[in-house]
DNA sequence: GCGGATCAC
DNA sequence: TATGGTGATCCGC
């Protein structure tokens, strides 16, 4: 801590100046286990060197010079909260925290388990003479992960093999195989399954297990099982692993990382034992807390340790959103998630291929087939279809660009795939990109294993045109009908013979709409009604998609459920305003909240407070003119509105055909499931490094800093019990090989409940910032607003990897081996939680918007957000605290 | 619903 | 020469 407090005087950190290469950026994240010792400074000159100019890099000061505006701009607001605001915020916060602490849970014992060097261990059991030899798995484009002693020279995952090799000439490069891996994962994975048979699996590598039982019923400390596991684990696959021991899945994952090569660290189920552990612990550890969130939570408010957290809080509180500044304040508590997370199913299936830059339509056209093929592939393994899909593109620049398209019908096949992809595509071509991918999500139900097939798509999509053009949306059919496509190839055709558009024929033969294509499109829609049933559509529709979903997923109940809420704040809040001067009259509520849209905005904002009256006139005007003219649509640009009538006649159609789809899709989806979910959950880690160098200050200890922590807290484990939570490496070396069988895993099935937190929809708070304007327009061309971290999920993650290492393509050249596609979701689970603890966040300097939870905090402080029944055991906790 | 972004492994 | 792939979630529109 003491280093931490060095901290304070940050400054604009270093980067830029003398020592570019300390650019935040250019800091892999070296705080992983295994990189002590390791010279920093020598690392980061050297991965400057190699990238300084690359295209990569230019990426990446770009945003990074966009983060840095937006630390600008939050800093600005910080430095214009008045007193009183910050007592306002301070009460919020002080509440909060109370309720946090009062939801803390000691009542379980969580272990995290995680091999080490993983994919490099499995290799080196492969090939012992690689044994004690630095070594990577991956290629010279990128390493996957480095074994200790490559390490040592600063090689680490997601470091581009090129990079790995200067830092260390002898380096061993081997290709990846995750036959292997996924088949060492899952001998570990019957170990697991003794201690805890409803463990929740993370990636192949890791695992969170509940051994409260065991350790019951057993009647044996967690270090012992933490033991006899790591020693099960070796036996049965001769592969090291770490072990964390803590109250909660949160702290359990950090844990596991303290004495990382081979080695566990316990964090007993007590209180002050927590707080002490938290208290030292750099945010970074923390899952979910990424190098951007650290970087803007030590650039704005000087947050390096976790325990900094709560005693920033009121500012966190005053410029993020509550679920965002909620999960920050219970990082500083040393809260996580202690329940049995629910089975997830998974929300989206994708794949994408990475290759030397082109432009050649012809060739992005291949691969685009081929994504889809191998996506249909995925998707009917595991008996999927979605109705939307999602093109991505990342320029030869590195800018990423996703275009989606929400169908009303269900797909899977490579054609319906394709087909639509083809028009994504094509609305951006001219352009030069170095990958492509396709995702599709909005899954029927979940399965829908039937459709596999063209010959009941075509029944369907017969019958489905029929309703689709008694509802008048005539052209609509393009997108949707798979046997309809003969119609569509033809009416492509001929346009094409009208308007042309040469470029397209060969590869999108048939499929591709011409630009005089889309326009007929529109036209016809124009024709046929549309425009005057645009606005009131739109409203439908994404009304009814939001109740559906609130009905269907609980993972949007949330949002849905926030929106009633304010909502319904707002009518209860201003009833009396509402009701009768809700349209003209805008008041400041308590002198801080908006009686329309119930924003919170203190007084000293003044300019901010205008704009926004401003803001709710220039509505109010605009309601009534819109009234009176009707619709009407604008079109920008040719290119953008050939988009938007694409997306739109998607919209449309789903619409006006809902029903019926739904029936017959309900119908063929039905009947097969079969999808063995197997929660599996994650956890993310939080290791990391070191964007310490940013920061000026603690250069120099930095390193020492959190080894020192480390060691602190080892020294404090064996004083309390003498007992050495670190192993020698000595139990262990991974040599022989011992592989035997493979097992699978199981599934956590318990159902959790929502517990009290409500979910985090990280918002941030939207303090109105006239410097938000800045920002927002610093955007390029496109927009580019500012953004917003998020999560980590403690909780459930789908597993990614998965054996089969599909040989990616490579168009120009190489190819690296990786997890290529991660099927194995069987089932998938990825939870998440919205529950509580899982980090995100959400920063922006924005607009004004209404923030809805906002009130809610207003509210709670200013009238009675304390839940009666509670008052007790509030106050109880206030005074643990207070001592 | 879409697009941009973060995070994790 | 050369900077990955898969999935989830958030936020502001
Ligand atoms: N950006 C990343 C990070 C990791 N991995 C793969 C390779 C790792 O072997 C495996 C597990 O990740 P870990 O973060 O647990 O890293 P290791 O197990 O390799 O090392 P450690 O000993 O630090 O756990 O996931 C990857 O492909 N890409
Ligand atoms: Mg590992």
């Amino acid at each position: 801590m003491e280093g931490t407090e060095g901290a304070a005087n940050v400054d604009g950190d270093g980067d830029g100046g003398d020592r570019p290469w300390q650019s935040y950026h250019t800091v892999y994240t070296t705080a992983k286990a295994g990189m002590e010792g390791v010279d920093k400074e020598k690392v980061q000159r050297v991965v400057y060197e190699m990238s300084k100019g690359s295209k990569y890099f230019q990426n990446e000061e770009r945003k990074e010079a966009f983060i840095n505006q937006k630390i600008q701009n939050l800093r600005i607001q910080c430095a214009k909260l008045t007193q009183a605001d910050l007592a306002h915020y301070r009460k919020v916060a002080d509440r909060r925290i109370v309720e946090l602490e009062a939801s803390r849970d000691l009542s379980r014992i969580w272990l995290h388990v995680d091999m080490d060097a993983f994919y490099a261990a499995v290799e080196t059991l492969s090939n012992p003479t690689l044994q004690g030899k630095p070594m990577a798995v991956g290629s010279m484009s990128m390493i996957s992960t480095a074994n200790y002693e490559a390490r040592k020279f600063g090689v680490r995952a997601a470091m581009p093999g090129f990079i790995a090799r200067k830092l260390c000439p002898e380096l061993i490069f081997v290709p990846t195989d995750f036959k292997k891996y996924t088949y060492y994962s899952d001998l570990t994975r019957k170990v697991f399954r003794i201690y805890d048979p409803n463990f929740i699996a993370g990636s192949l590598d890791e695992a969170y297990l509940d051994i409260t039982e065991v350790c019951k019923e057993r009647n044996v400390k967690s270090e012992e099982i933490a033991q006899e596991l790591r020693a099960g684990v070796y036996e049965e696959t001769g592969l090291t692993c770490s072990a964390g021991v803590a109250p909660n899945r949160l702290l359990a994952k950090v844990c596991s990382d303290i004495n990382k090569p081979n080695g566990q660290y316990v964090l007993p189920n007590d209180r002050m034992a927590v707080m002490t552990f938290v208290s030292s612990l750099p945010i970074r550890k923390i899952g979910g807390i990424g190098k951007v969130t650290e970087h803007i939570l030590k650039g704005v408010f000087e947050i390096n340790t976790c325990e900094q957290m709560l005693e920033k809080s009121c500012y966190l509180y005053a410029l993020f959103s509550q679920p965002t500044a909620e999960f920050f304040c219970s990082v500083g508590l040393g809260l996580g998630q202690t329940d049995s997370p629910q089975v997830r199913f998974r929300k989206s299936i994708s794949n994408e291929r990475t290759f030397s830059a082109t432009e050649d339509e012809v060739l992005l056209h291949k691969k685009l087939v081929e994504l889809a093929e191998m996506l249909s592939a995925d998707m009917q393994k595991e008996g999927l279809c979605g109705r939307t899909l999602t093109l991505k593109l990342k320029t030869a620049s590195f800018e990423v660009r996703t275009r989606a398209v929400t169908l009303q019908k269900y797909i899977s096949s490579t054609e319906d795939i394709l087909k639509h992809a083809k028009k994504l595509l094509k609305a951006e071509l001219p352009i030069s990109v170095r990958l492509i991918g396709l995702r599709v999500s909005q899954f029927n139900g979940d399965k829908c294993s039937a459709t596999p097939d063209p010959t009941q798509k075509t029944i369907t999509n017969f019958i489905t045109s029929g309703d689709v053009n008694r509802n008048g949306s005539s052209f609509p059919d393009v997108a949707d009908r798979d046997f309809v496509s003969d119609a569509e190839t033809n009416l492509s055709v001929d346009n094409q013979q009208q308007t042309s558009q040469l470029d397209w024929r060969d590869p999108f033969v048939g499929n591709y709409l011409s630009d005089g294509d889309y326009q007929s499109c529109v036209l016809q829609k124009n024709d046929g009604i549309e425009e005057v049933q645009t606005p009131s559509n739109d409203a439908t529709s994404s009304h009814h998609s939001g109740f559906t979903e609130a009905l269907g997923s609980t993972s949007f109940q949330g949002q849905f459920e926030g929106i009633n809420v304010m909502n319904e704040s707002k009518l209860l809040e201003g009833a009396s305003l509402n009701s009768c001067c809700q349209e003209t009259t805008m008041l400041w509520l308590n002198d801080y909240k908006c009686s329309l849209c119930g924003i919170e905005l203190p007084p000293s904002f003044v300019e901010e407070r205008l704009e926004h009256s401003d803001f709710h006139l220039a509505e109010k005007l605009q309601k009534e003119e819109s009234r009176i003219h009707q619709p009407c649509v604008p079109s920008g640009s040719p290119k953008r509105y050939r988009r938007d009538a694409y997306g739109k006649e998607e919209k449309e159609r789903v619409e006006n055909s809902a029903n019926v789809h739904n029936g017959d899709h309900r119908r063929l989806n039905e009947p097969n499931h079969q999808r063995a979910p197997h929660p599996t959950q994650q956890e993310k880690r939080g290791s990391i490094a070191q964007v310490g160098q940013s920061s000026g200050q603690r250069k120099a200890g930095e390193r020492g800093w959190w080894k020192d922590t480390r060691k602190q807290f080892n020294e404090r484990a064996e004083t309390s019990h003498r007992r050495e939570q670190r192993d020698d490496k000595s139990q262990a070396k991974p040599d022989d090989n011992t592989f035997q069988r493979r097992d699978d895993f199981s599934e956590r099935k318990d159902d959790p409940l929502p517990t009290s937190r409500k979910r985090p929809a990280f918002r941030e708070k939207r303090i109105p910032v006239e410097s938000g304007d800045v920002n927002l327009v610093v955007g390029r061309n496109d927009r580019k607003k500012e953004e917003r971290s998020n999560n980590p999920q403690h909780l459930g993650r789908p597993e990614k990897p998965f054996a089969d290492d599909r040989a990616p393509n490579k168009v120009g050249g190489r190819r690296d081996g990786f997890p290529s596609r991660g099927r194995r979701y069987g089932g998938n689970d990825s939870y998440r939680g919205r529950d509580k603890f899982n980090g995100r966040q959400g920063y922006s300097l924005d607009k004004i918007q209404t923030e809805k939870w906002k009130h809610d905090l207003y509210q709670d402080v200013s009238k009675d957000p304390i839940p009666q029944n509670e008052d007790d055991k509030i106050a109880k906790l206030e005074a643990l605290l207070a001592s």
